[in-house]
DNA sequence: GTCTATATTGTGATAGAC
DNA sequence: GTCTATCACAATATAGAC
């Protein structure tokens, strides 16, 4: 349950956070978000009016905290090996610190795919900036030829697949042992990386 | 709507995938898969029972078709390139005839976390055997020293993610185009393999 | 087996006392 | 502002005619 020294609408939505995140907008309950909240369920309406305004407000919050980090790493003037470590271990401790964002924002997006543009518009996600760095590095002859879309797609697939398909591969591979996928997710922030400039470095 | 020449049983069940599948069992009507089956709500219930049984018919069936051919895939005695490019392109095409199960199997996995334990039980997934063989290449002197579960989950990370995040991904850096992405996705199939050979590949 | 009509239940939302 | 009690509605499930 959420402490109780912070003001109601603060704690409303603290709990709202932790339940929606958890359980996507549909497994969760307007009771469940009350409790959690250690209270009535009629002030959740009193504070955010329904159901379908307080999850919007923190989507919001959630995608404001989230996407940001993102999109300025992507356009950090650093040499190009240098940067993929970067992007990837700091997108990976905060995956590690925030393990269902991932698939809370594939659910979301699953269910209402409009708000995704408006996202991406409103925190003006630029990938540009990467793919001109990626295009001068090929043409400098310094990495393989590869398309700039399928290699940040291969970036973003190697650090957030692990997290959103977590309880299969824990399953799969590692006989359901958290720890020990605890132990592998903190490795792979220099596994990724190594991986990556293996492949497409020119030896 | 599902065409009527089959049996009213079999109909139901086909028309509850295709909702079921798309939409996942939360966002899913049982008036919306009468509707798309042609007939009645109250028979779905006469041959199912209930919406959470309809759901299981459909999941069980669902991953029996999934599951299988890629535990196969996984223990296919073949070298290991070879291996790497057989499984890419078959789990990629695979998943380009039926792009939302990565969705569907994720949001189920989530709501009931529980089942993936008897799913791995029942087709007895053994990640083993390749990983035997990844070792032995490792020893061998052919490939770089590398954790044969960060290899496959990266193999999984690639294949999968694409699908899985496709609004995300297609509108962030496709322009929302979709015949772009869908040509993106076609090309990944050789894409991926190279990148992860290149990867691990002593040159 | 298939339909219409109805019962039951879960849950988001509001009224009104304090 | 916070609570209890209640409403309203949607969706699952069942009864019963044919």
């Amino acid at each position: 349950m959420i402490k109780g020294n912070q003001g109601t609408e603060e704690r409303i939505f603290e709990a709202a956070k932790n339940v929606f995140v958890k359980k996507g907008l549909n497994n969760s309950r307007m009771q469940e978000i009350a409790q959690e909240a250690g209270m009535n369920k009629a002030l959740l309406h009193y504070y955010y009016r329904s159901k379908e305004k307080l999850f919007q407000a923190v989507f919001n919050s959630v995608m404001k905290r989230v996407i940001p980090p993102i999109a300025e790493m992507l356009e950090k003037e650093i040499p190009l090996f240098e940067k993929i470590e970067f992007i990837v271990d700091r997108y990976i401790n905060s995956l590690i610190s925030n393990p269902q964002i991932p698939v809370f924002f594939i659910q979301e997006i699953q269910r209402n795919p409009q708000q995704i543009v408006e996202i991406i518009k409103k925190y003006g996600i630029k990938p540009e900036v990467f793919f001109q760095q990626i295009e001068n590095e090929i043409k400098a002859g310094n990495i393989i030829d590869i398309q700039p879309q399928q290699l940040i797609v291969n970036l973003l697939s190697l650090c957030v697949f692990p997290f959103a398909a977590r309880p299969v591969v824990q399953g799969m591979i590692f006989e359901n042992d958290k720890k020990k996928y605890d132990q592998f997710l903190f490795e792979r922030k220099k596994e990724v990386s190594k991986f990556i400039i293996n492949s497409i470095r020119k030896k």
